[in-house]
DNA sequence: CAGGAATAATACGCATCCGAAACGAGTATT
DNA sequence: AATACTCGTTTCGGATGCGTATTATTCCTG
């Protein structure tokens, strides 16, 4: 099924989501954060670090960066490619997990009500 | 209409917008500065720091510096209240419309192909 | 096995952001 | 006019992010 938004109705859903987001007091994070969250949530395995900036066409301290930062929230978790140790995988958390629940939800509800 | 999006659509599409945005090379915003600049196009004016610090509930700091960041960016503009000179009323820019333009095209373009 | 390529991380100098508190200018109250 | 309040900004020390260049490991190739 097609979404034929509005714009009106695009950028309503985002701002409605962006402020239950922001009043919520969760992490303020960026837009270079939230995709390479949901990228390793949502595309398949594996995700490294050369792979991720290449797909988002920025440099690999931008995602190492990232992933330090999101780290620390537990959104996100690194570990050692054991066939390859130049590589880092990037893998999924239970937090991480919740976190895009509680997201998804967010965007359902809103965009439920968008006049 | 009624928006009925499941949870794997819901964080596709903002996969799907994000990626677009970080490619583009667009500034980085914050959940935060995005809000505030959707605030500030969408609502009904006037607009001051300490409305938007209360409707975003963070303090007033986050709001002068998130005006700082996208006024220097041309997103946004401030002026002072003459009815009452301690207000800074906050105002829309040719550049931010022309940005939340291009941002609601790639949100409709992505919700189209939504599988 | 030696040299080179590939990978992620780090160093660097600089900019931005944070929350809390203090501040200056403008308005309201008495 | 003097005082109290309101508003936006600035300051403070500390955290985080940026791009570029460099480093340490690991793998590959001749």
């Amino acid at each position: 099924m097609p979404f034929a938004l509005k714009h009106s109705q695009a950028l309503r859903l985002w701002h409605d989501v962006g402020l239950g987001i922001v009043r919520s007091g969760e992490p303020d994070l960026s837009s270079r954060q939230i995709t390479i969250l949901l990228t390793v949530y949502m595309e398949p395995p594996p995700h490294t670090v050369r792979g991720l900036a290449a797909k988002l066409n920025v440099t690999k301290p931008v995602i190492t960066r990232a992933l330090d930062t999101m780290g620390s929230l537990d959104l996100v978790s690194r570990r050692r490619d054991d066939s390859d140790r130049r590589n880092v995988v990037v893998q999924r958390t239970v937090q991480g997990s919740l976190y895009l629940e509680r997201f998804s939800d967010l965007i359902i509800e809103k965009a439920r009500t968008l006049p």
